[in-house]
DNA sequence: ATAGAAAGATAACAGTTGGTATGCTATGAT
DNA sequence: ATCATAGCATACCAACTGTTATCTTTCTAT
């Protein structure tokens, strides 16, 4: 049996790969649906409004990577191969083909287009808001088990820490994405993480 | 005797103003007119189009920056000094009070619309780049002047221990842009550069 | 089977976008 | 004094923006 109405993911879909690849504002009404196979009217049936929908797709996101991620980071999975697998994912995310453009890098919507839109829609901000937040959560975990395990020394407070590598992680995705140089990212990532938490490779 | 016409130049940093506070696309033609108290056929005069005031916008910053980073990263200096002053500077430019906009979390707009724009628009990704590898260059130079001083130890790629650098700084300033946080700016940009650059603080 | 709601389609809306065409005026060189 | 050009102003343009109103279709619960 399909689903009762993929049409609302569809869009969710869409929109989260156009947004990545361009930008919020860039990236119009029309154009989702075009590449949705919706039409407009559908549009405005799910969603209130742009904002709306971008804040329903930061929620959606957000909990697809929930499972995401707590497979990459289980516990039976040694903290540095969490640590790589987190990598490793922040890499995917920001290098990855999608239906609608050629591969190319990219870089988190979200952060993205929280920043863009600092001031008016209060909407987008708060969206994502909470989007980073959890992602800097993860990062947390990730970090803490690192020093529980003695990879690292223990930090005096590891959410700042988490926060820098996020930070530190999306600035290289953005990087990145100006000069369209997927082996920089991946060696800055990698290289520059290590350094920041201070592990030497082996 | 005054300058004999000033709404070009007016028109380029009204327009840096209003693209530092929001983005290039939501910024339009327009509102900088209007803002800069210039007509539309003023714009287009000095502009072919909105792109190229945006890319002619990038070399004048470039240039203005080279005066005061000239200054701020004097041999005079200890590299130490040099250091901090170009995290001051850094911080500066994040949150800077503006003509157009109460004091708010800014960002470096031409790092920010480089990556927004990264498909369409080669004008716009060119002059980012060149932007950017300049900024690079500078933290390399600061960066090469403390591994001298044996503030640090020497490193193996300095051109990509100052990128990574760079890639953090700009992260901290789009992250507290979406928080609006201009403490956590403060603190996280200088606290993760000397961690970067694993230098105890004094 | 039928009522009611959910889903979707079509067309239009006012407002804005970047850009142009056509003027006029001040200035600098000859 | 003349003339070309740089600087600037006014009005306009087609294309697009997000959004809405109205209509039809499809599904679901009774």
């Amino acid at each position: 049996m399909a689903p009762k109405t993929n049409s609302k993911v569809k869009l969710i879909e869409t929109a989260i790969d156009l947004v990545r690849m361009s930008s919020y504002t860039d990236v119009g009404v029309n154009e989702i649906c075009e590449k949705a196979g919706v039409t407009k009217g559908a549009f405005y049936h799910h969603f209130k409004s742009k904002a709306s929908l971008y804040a329903e797709a930061a929620s959606y996101k957000m909990k697809n990577e929930e499972l995401v991620l707590q497979s990459l980071l289980a516990d039976r999975h040694e903290s540095l191969k969490k640590l790589d697998n987190m990598i490793g994912y922040i890499y995917y995310k920001g290098f990855q083909s999608t239906e609608t453009s050629a591969q190319k890098v990219s870089g988190c919507p979200f952060f993205t287009a929280g920043a863009i839109n600092s001031q008016g829609d209060d909407i987008i901000r708060e969206a994502s808001k909470e989007y980073v937040g959890n992602e800097v959560h993860y990062w947390q975990a990730v970090i803490d088990d690192l020093a529980k395990s003695n990879v690292i020394e223990q930090p005096k407070d590891s959410l700042q820490l988490a926060r820098m590598v996020y930070q530190y992680a999306n600035g290289v995705l953005t990087y990145s994405r100006i000069f369209d140089d997927e082996k920089t990212m991946r060696v800055d990532l990698e290289t520059g993480i290590y350094r920041f938490l201070n592990i030497k490779k082996v």
